[in-house]
DNA sequence: GTATAATGTGACCAACAAGTCATATGACTG
DNA sequence: CAGTCATATGACTTGTTGGTCACATTATAC
């Protein structure tokens, strides 16, 4: 948790730290991100940072923190209204997220990196939570979709979310590697292309790659 | 590469330094890895290491290499035969995976990781490679498996790459979770228990999640 | 057995950056 | 306006560690 003086600071000038930090994290990763030009890019002093933060491990949970807030509240109630489809959630899942990216590019490749456990370092136990988290949503779906009968019951509900999970991740990944290498121009037509790929991971997670005789 | 001097070592002393290597990014990441440390733990001066090789990013990218090469040349002919179906092929490489877990954790954990692109700072290209390697000899056997009939042909072939690879690695990481937290007491009663596992994944993968009416 | 080359060694150096602190600023109080 | 408190600042301290190098040791050659 930051210090108090932080939290009395106007909300602009946190959210100008707390992105100088965030992108300093990304270029450099934690060890080698430098204090000092993180006040430098949020123009304060190097020693206002210690004035926030009790050190840079904190700073840096808390910067995590702020960016997971700041989508819960900015794209939260898009998620909101219950979605009981597992499948149908996961479709409207993901036009949110290419926006977010679209948007936020840096933010969202964050949190996703850190999800991923690169910072494992620094961070194994807040993936650990943020993994759990995810994993808790997905379950419940998958027991809803075994009870309406949308989902095959005789695989454990355990495996399921993996397979759902590592499968929706590498696609993940991919979109996040495609924004990177394009920049800006990434999405700018739309996400006609993405709806197509994900139409077709939806058909792959329900029926399967195997061919029907 | 490393220098001259390191290859003209007793093999045995090229293992030494490159496990205490690989120990010491383990345990602490790349930037945090003492170099000094290493030397010890090899039983060693600092000095020569630096009369191997360059620099300590040379130093990982090498321990990177051997520990490949390491598994390629102890369990490569396992998967040498030509198997061409996906699904077999799948099957028959998760208990040899599982093997060298048990008795190369430490090595194995440590691919793995590069591979997942933990240590991103310093390896981006080499995970990479390493991605793009694997990509391919799925990539074929997919293609393989379109033209034999096993695998259905209305989805693309790097669609069904990410999809299989995701779900698979997903399952990876759980196992070598579990290796982590059990220690060496993991698998020791065979591997029965993932053996069902992996046949309900690969199931996954052919039929997918959904029920059938 | 001596000369020469190759390798081993660890004290040392230089760079860097996290974190501190004495001082400055300025807002607020009465 | 004096006095107090919260905050801002950046020069400085301090510890760490990657990398070097002068010297020691061992192997090789002749």
């Amino acid at each position: 948790m930051p210090k108090e003086t932080f939290l009395r600071l106007p909300e602009q000038k946190q959210e100008t730290v707390m992105r100088a930090a965030i992108g300093e994290f990304m270029r450099c990763g934690f060890e080698k991100a430098n204090v000092g030009t993180i006040a430098k890019n949020a123009e304060i002093a190097k020693g206002s940072i210690y004035q926030y933060f009790e050190n840079k491990e904190e700073l840096f949970r808390y910067a995590l923190e702020w960016a997971v807030r700041f989508f819960a509240t900015e794209y939260g109630q898009q998620y909101s209204r219950s979605v009981t489809d597992l499948f149908e959630f996961f479709r409207e899942s993901a036009e949110p997220m290419m926006r977010q990216i679209q948007t936020e590019y840096e933010l969202a490749v964050f949190v996703q990196e850190v999800f991923l456990g690169h910072y494992n370092n620094v961070a194994r136990d807040l993936t650990e939570v943020m993994l759990r988290s995810v994993d808790g949503i997905m379950l419940g779906m998958i027991r809803q979709g075994k009870e309406n009968g949308s989902i095959r019951c005789d695989i454990s509900d355990e495996l399921l979310v993996k397979f759902m999970e590592g499968a929706s991740m590498r696609l993940k990944e991919d979109i996040l590697r495609r924004a990177k290498e394009e920049g800006n121009s990434a999405f700018q037509n739309g996400f006609a292309e993405y709806e197509t790929e994900m139409n077709a991971l939806i058909e792959l997670l329900k029926n399967g790659m195997g061919a029907k005789e």
